[in-house]
DNA sequence: TATGAATGAGTATTCATTCAT
DNA sequence: GATGAATGAATACTCATTCAT
């Protein structure tokens, strides 16, 4: 890559960075664009050649820090992996939850626009193994247990969005109970859905 | 009530209607408290009177939109009750989302506003049957399935939670499936966390 | 008319007179709603209470500059009138010239934007007397001649089409000549597009 | 001239082409320096090398527009001569007229920027036949009528400026009236204002 | 010569909120 | 209680111009 082009990807990642902070303090509406390219050490104008708008930027942010979350959590589950699916379905919960309540302008973004990052139409295509980390044992689980794969999957989809809405309630707003006391009702959950293999 | 206080509580109605209105045509953020005020012929500083800002208007309709809803499926439910706990569950869920896909502001609304109409502190109080109907059905199922009836609560919560995300993503976004692709899996859910009574 | 009625009127004028300053200053481009509304002083927000944007102030505001000024010149021609419709053309465009040399922004914003005042629809309305005063001159003139009126009326508007054009060349870029060179030249024009009648 | 001044001047006339276009499609204000780049695919820093700034091009484009319109009706009228200066002047003011409706642009650019190519001080210079083709014509009549020539070309000049404006307000805001009926007012402004020689 | 990344001054417009009437 | 005129802070976005390469 030449030295120009090094440059301006470090710059598009400095607004990045600025941006995630500027909305992890003050919320999305609440971060001026002024905000990000001050942070940045960058002209106004200079936004504009790497984003449309703030909204673009912000896709842009959820894009990675969805990518990275789910990673994060997948990486984790492999070191403290067990042979069931259902356990380490629930370790990466934890790690998730964990998340959530240490930065809660994550769960706030999360919440806010995450996007399930694999469509129907990718299910079968070759880097599925890149959005979804983990689909090997889910497919492996799959047959097992002789279910099509899909239903696993939307089972799963589900569990995710009942995480994030139940997290939100809980970490930010503290209802309708507090995380802790959420949390064995998601494990629970999770363990009636996805039942350990005899 | 004296007259006086009866044409008050009318202003406020005539306000709360128009702000479902506007809300429900161009969005909260979209919305002007000027506008709100036009549509009730209401001056500007009259809103004051009534409401501290936007918020606390949204606020105050939302509990009111969560409330009919709930009610309205539980009437619903009632004119097609079966003995099975987990059957009126899924009535109920099947009443909301067929209203979700007649009016797309309303999820939009409950996706973005939702609060669970029961504390833990109220569990206990007189008039949770006001809150959450067809909580007598919940204690009974409790109590023959040997279960604390807030373990009962919390799970129903999840799935409230599930089924509003899962709705707007696929009423709204076409994602990650159609409603119709995802429907039977909400049910399945159901089914899987409420199970009938042998 | 009611106290707060005169308030507001008195308002919309203060603006316009300071637009017609600002115009006059720094051109319509270079003016900023701001600086108008500081001339007024008067808050932002209450500029757009009373215009749609600076188009419209400056639509109003030439409307105004029109009438006062065919008015004026009509006004100085009855006090040095003549009886032959000739003569006393020639001396309303000498009164208009003189305007125009004396104040430079009057010529800009006349060539930038002159609306004719009379269209062939209004042609017989009741007050058209009041668009192009001295129209019964004009009408005298047509059947003394046996000429149709609208034909005079067409070459009136090119004649003053042609002094407007010729004095912002002449006043604002000396070019092709000076005024003083170029206002017998209109003279002569006049004279011979409305010959004196014998 | 050297391979690399053709090379210059191509690329200048590249950029004069695209501003027309530009200016042609989007109006001058409305035209930014970096679409003429873009359309001329050179770089913005070229674009000072060439020309000052917007203005500056806008300049040099009205120039070679407004010379190429007067020797194109030249050219047209001579190709359909007449004897008397009167004749061929309606003729080139008709072709202008066509122009104009047949590019509504170019009359806007006229209007808005025409320069009468022709100062005092050039009237004798050695090219004005190249500014002001047909002045051999202009002064055998002069002459013949025994008239100054520069009041011939005083009056000429006037003429013009006077079918910008109408032909602007006519074909732009149809204002007061049509083109077409117009038309035969300027036709007789012209036989009254140069009359044919008997 | 040529490039194009970076700059940052410049401005219209909205709208929640107040307060004199 | 009710009004609605007035306020003015707050902000996204453009684009001519420069200058290091």
């Amino acid at each position: 890559m030449r030295l120009i082009d090094q440059k301006k990807q470090d710059k598009r990642n400095r607004l990045l960075n600025s941006a995630y902070e500027c909305f992890t303090r003050r919320g999305m509406s609440g971060t001026t664009i002024a905000e990000i390219c001050k942070r940045s050490n960058v002209a106004k104008g200079t936004f504009y050649l790497y984003f449309l708008d703030k909204d673009d930027i912000a896709r842009e942010l959820n894009r990675r820090i969805t990518f990275d979350l789910i990673h994060s959590a997948y990486d984790y589950m492999m070191e403290h992996r067990s042979e069931h699916l259902c356990d380490n379905l629930i370790t990466m919960a934890d790690y998730t939850i964990d998340r959530f309540e240490r930065d809660k302008t994550l769960i706030k973004i999360i919440k806010h626009d995450f996007i399930w990052p694999i469509r129907e139409a990718d299910l079968f295509a070759d880097d599925h193994e890149v959005l979804i980390p983990g689909i090997l044992q889910i497919q492996e689980y799959a047959e097992k247990q002789n279910i099509p794969i899909r239903d696993i999957l939307s089972v799963l989809y589900c569990i995710v969005c009942m995480i994030i809405s139940v997290c939100y309630d809980a970490i930010i707003e503290t209802n309708p109970a507090t995380m802790d006391e959420m949390r064995p009702v998601i494990h629970r959950i999770i363990r009636t859905q996805v039942p350990e293999i005899q």
